[in-house]
RNA sequence: GGGCGGAUAGCUCAGUUGGGAGAGCAUCGGCCUUACAAGCCGAGGGUCACAGGUUCAAGCCCUGUUCCGCCUACCA
């Protein structure tokens, strides 16, 4: 028997190379286009081809990488689609960042040769988060990786965008879009994050002509007022009914602007007076429209004044407010000053404050797509799990708005419409148009803009698997299995993908969605790299181990709650790999050379060969198979984990190798031995089946040096799916084994409190007037010998109280431990005492149920039953405690 | 403004039809027992946020309150 099969430490970092790179020339992740079995799919959130692995991608691809290894075992044909996806502007934001260190602009280079660099930039360092996956054990299909700007999928995109605009579900048009000045492109409404912040209302005078008085508006931007055309009042405000003016004069800009009235102004809020900027404000927009109002565009695209705001023209739109601020005062027309709580918009990726601007955008016409979602979610076709979500999902779905997709920046799917230079008309089409589709002018202009990046990710689910070509892929795995990422791309992206799988593939994406956490770090905040609390999961594999990591995650994964993380947790689960590391090398010393065939299981619950230990840890192996493809199967990731825990550490490691021990070491016969060891190979195999799913590697590394196994574990046969598999779960096994746990929990307590040295062997007897449970101890008596370590256990029928002893009742029986020389009566009064207080505590809450008669009345006789079973025991507990007290006081006394 | 979630042991959190308050870590005591000191054995620790209600019975269901977090919104 050779002990350095396995080393003594589980060593991660050489055992993860190796498999990794198993499975990947062995092609073990790779789906069958076309196959008998059940398909499995599940298709990545693509990270950006820009991105680095941080924790939400960590428990993203940990859980994904779960549920496709669990249904690989149960035979499925799984595809686990990977990719990345273009992210327009942030990947042009690095590459404009690298060419400004070389000091130039995008416009230097010009739109060709910025794409192609960005191409280029794609080729060096584009791999790293996909690398990074792999890493993590993701068993996605790696052959079949895709990017958002491949030629299938921009085919795709394109097909899409064309068929919705004949549709008329795209249209173009003059709008207030969300602008951010630094990335200088429109924004979609949802691309814009809100920050609550202290800003100031200021209060302006606008006089009417004749210089009598006037109409004091409030705004929080004063800049914008240089844009002004209208003021507008409520309608049914008194304050105004009487009003003879229908104009006042713009402050500032000396211009006559009229005075409107629109149900739109809340009359409660400032003087009830608005003023009307159509150009820099969507309400105002509105209003605008409504009343025919001109739009002046003061602030430009690089949020500098434009000619249009006269003497400001040029300044940056924050140095022109305090300007404008600067002149009202001057001019006495700054009534008030007042501090003002509102929310702030921000560009979501470089943080600058949006400016509402007017400009000419393309549009999705949501509403019909959102119907048709809103149905497939109510109708079950696609179920949110956890289904709090519904509600959030619903809510968006039903107020949605039209999604500004045009982007102008240059990385991106450009937008396949022509303006023709002659009569204006848009050309929008698949190929390259010739001529102009209304008056066949070959004058065209392209459209310069780009689409937004979530209209190449909606598409995901089926342009990743050919669409719009007819594959076998797509027939084999769409509508995917489930869909599983966070809360925080819900709209950005599953409600996307909902509305476009449903219109171009007439069916659901995705048949469940499971959103699952947010990471967070020690103190429940959001992980940013300005806060500084980033914990980096590559640092974390790097010194724990993959296994722990991902079990670590596994395990915090609770429905509905953030995962906070800590690298004190990942240790702990480092034990626990650890635990099930040395459990394995304990356990191959002993099975290394038998012969077992995976095939072929003769073990059954009536093999009379088998010891209880081993019928006991074969029913709870049963137990513990149906809870983690429960758990499983119903996204309670969490459960599964904690049973795997609980099972592998406290009942396969503390109870079940603790007690074959002598078996094994031959003390009860090579037949004994012989079943002991069938049973701990299998128990062995079938657990770490179980926990691949959750830690790939080491369950991997074990299963390659278990005997009578062959090629992946991946491969391996879900324990629940053995063909002539017998069940296993025997209750009196379980049984039997409790009052043995039980009996040997008693003396080992004795032992602990009464302060007496493990190395001391110590001699216990037992006595009980039922009969049964005698005949368990009497036949397990050498268990108990052994793991209470026992020199003496005897079955004792005289009843007499034996003087020298410490007591313990376990399960109804009475064991004394003989404690001759050793005893002090003291310690042991006051350990029956503290056993007496905390029965007598329990029994009061018992005995007020019994003492209430509508209980015995109402309750069902099940519950009435199992209450009256466990006073009885308690308070037979309680005498035999009690008794033994007065013996030992007395004792004392002597 | 609307909505959602959370409050359970010192810490982090489980707790699925209402009937035993649990785990991990930490703490305390004892152990180099030949798989594991990243370990073994034993122990202590909770008014389940607060106030009501329904029920024979509430951590769980209902109402209200406080505190924390998040999402959402065109509140000038």
């Amino acid at each position: 028997m050779s002990s350095d099969l396995l080393d003594k430490g589980y060593e991660p970092k050489a055992v993860e190379e190796r498999w990794n790179r198993f499975w990947l020339e062995e092609n073990l992740f790779s789906a069958d286009a076309v196959s008998d079995q059940k398909s499995f799919s599940i298709v990545i959130p693509p990270p950006n081809v820009t991105g680095v692995l941080h924790m939400g991608h960590a428990l993203n691809n940990t859980l994904q990488d779960i549920l496709c290894r669990y249904r690989r075992l149960r035979g499925d044909n799984v595809l686990w689609m990977p990719g990345t996806d273009h992210a327009g502007i942030a990947t042009q934001n690095v590459v404009e960042k690298e060419l400004a260190r070389e000091g130039k602009t995008r416009h230097d280079l010009g739109r060709e040769a910025l794409i192609e660099a960005v191409w280029e930039w794609r080729e060096k360092y584009g791999s790293a988060i996909i690398n990074q996956l792999k890493r993590l054990g993701a068993s996605c299909d790696w052959d079949r990786e895709r990017f958002t700007m491949d030629e299938g999928l921009s085919q795709a995109v394109r097909k899409v965008f064309v068929e919705l605009y004949e549709e008329g579900l795209i249209y173009k048009g003059n709008y207030i879009i969300n602008w951010c000045p630094r990335c200088l492109t429109a924004l979609a409404d949802l691309e814009v994050e809100h920050e609550e912040s202290e800003g100031r209302l200021y209060h302006i005078l606008y006089p009417f002509p004749n210089q009598k008085g006037g109409i004091v508006v409030a705004t929080t931007r004063p800049e914008t007022m240089l844009g002004d055309t209208a003021v507008a009042v409520n309608p049914d405000d008194e304050r105004y009914a009487d009003l003879t003016e229908d104009s006042v004069i713009l402050p500032l800009m000396n211009r006559k602007i009229p005075v409107v009235r629109d149900k739109y102004v809340d009359m409660s809020f400032g003087t009830g007076g608005l003023k009307v900027t159509p150009a820099h404000d969507p309400n105002d927009f509105e209003i605008g429209v409504r009343h025919n109002l001109p739009a002046i565009k003061v602030i430009g695209d690089d949020g500098i004044m434009t000619s249009e705001a006269g003497r400001f023209q040029g300044l940056d739109r924050f140095k022109c407010r305090a300007q404008v601020v600067k002149a009202l005062e001057k001019e006495n027309l700054l009534k008030q000053v007042e501090p003002h709580q509102h929310s702030v918009g921000c560009c979501y990726r470089c943080n600058t404050v949006i400016e509402p601007n007017l400009s000419k955008q393309w549009f999705v016409k949501a509403k019909p797509l959102a119907d048709k979602a809103i149905e497939a979610v109510e109708s079950g076709k696609t179920r949110i799990i956890p289904t709090t979500w519904e509600n959030t999902y619903y809510d968006w779905m039903r107020n949605i708005k039209d999604w500004c997709i045009s982007r102008q920046i240059w990385w991106g799917h450009q937008i396949p419409a022509w303006t023709c230079g002659d009569c204006e008309e848009i050309t929008v089409s698949m190929d390259t148009p010739e001529t102009c589709v209304k008056c066949g002018s070959k004058n065209l202009v392209r459209e310069t803009d780009v689409l937004d990046t979530w209209f190449s990710s909606a598409l995901w689910p089926f342009s990743t698997l050919g669409w719009p070509e007819k594959t076998e892929l797509l027939k084999t795995f769409y509508p995917t299995s489930v869909l599983v990422t966070a809360f925080d791309i819900l709209f950005f992206w599953v409600a996307r993908m909902m509305m476009m799988g449903i219109h171009f593939m007439k069916d659901v994406p995705f048949k469940d969605v499971y959103i699952h956490a947010i990471v967070r770090d020690e103190e429940g905040k959001k992980m940013s790299k300005s806060t500084g609390n980033v914990i980096d999961p590559l640092v974390v594999i790097d010194q724990y181990g993959t296994d722990a990591f991902r079990f670590t995650l596994t395990a915090f994964a609770a429905q509905g709650r953030d995962v906070r993380m800590s690298e004190k947790r990942v240790e702990g689960y480092r034990h626990f790999v650890n635990k099930l590391w040395n459990a394995a090398r304990f356990s191959l010393m002993h099975i290394q050379d038998g012969e077992f065939d995976a095939a072929e299981d003769s073990i059954s619950r009536e093999n009379e060969r088998l010891s209880l230990p081993d019928r006991w840890i074969l029913s709870k192996l049963d137990r513990l198979t149906t809870s983690v493809s429960d758990s499983l199967e119903t996204y309670h990731f969490n459960e599964a984990a904690s049973n795997l825990y609980q099972f592998v550490w406290h009942e396969f490691c503390d109870w079940y190798l603790e007690a074959i021990k002598p078996v094994l070491y031959g003390k009860h016969g090579e037949e004994a031995m012989q079943a002991s060891k069938h049973v701990l190979w299998k128990v062995l195999k079938d657990t770490v089946i179980l926990l691949h799913p959750i830690i790939p590697f080491i369950t991997e590394e074990i299963w390659s040096k278990l005997p009578g196994t062959k090629g992946s574990i991946m491969q391996a046969v879900f324990p629940g799916d053995q063909p002539g598999r017998r069940p296993m779960i025997d209750p009196d096994a379980e049984s039997h084994m409790a009052l043995v746990v039980d009996t040997i929990t008693g003396i080992r307590n004795i032992r602990g409190e009464m302060g007496i040295s493990p190395s001391m062997a110590l001699s216990a007897r037992i006595q009980s007037d039922n009969p049964e449970s005698l005949n368990v101890v009497r036949e397990y008596a050498s268990i108990i010998k052994n793991l209470a370590r026992l020199n003496e256990f005897m079955i004792d029928e005289s009843g007499e109280k034996p003087k020298s002893a410490a007591m313990a009742v376990a399960s109804g029986m009475v064991i004394y431990v003989d404690l001759e020389g050793v005893i002090d009566f003291e310690k042991e009064s006051l350990r029956l005492e503290k056993e007496i207080t905390k029965i007598a505590k329990e029994l009061t809450t018992i005995s007020k149920k019994l003492n209430n008669e509508d209980f015995l009345a109402k309750a069902p006789d099940e519950v009435v039953q199992n209450v009256r079973e466990k006073n009885a025991g308690l308070i037979e507990k309680q005498q035999k405690l009690q008794s033994n007290l007065e013996r030992v006081r007395k004792l004392h006394e002597d």
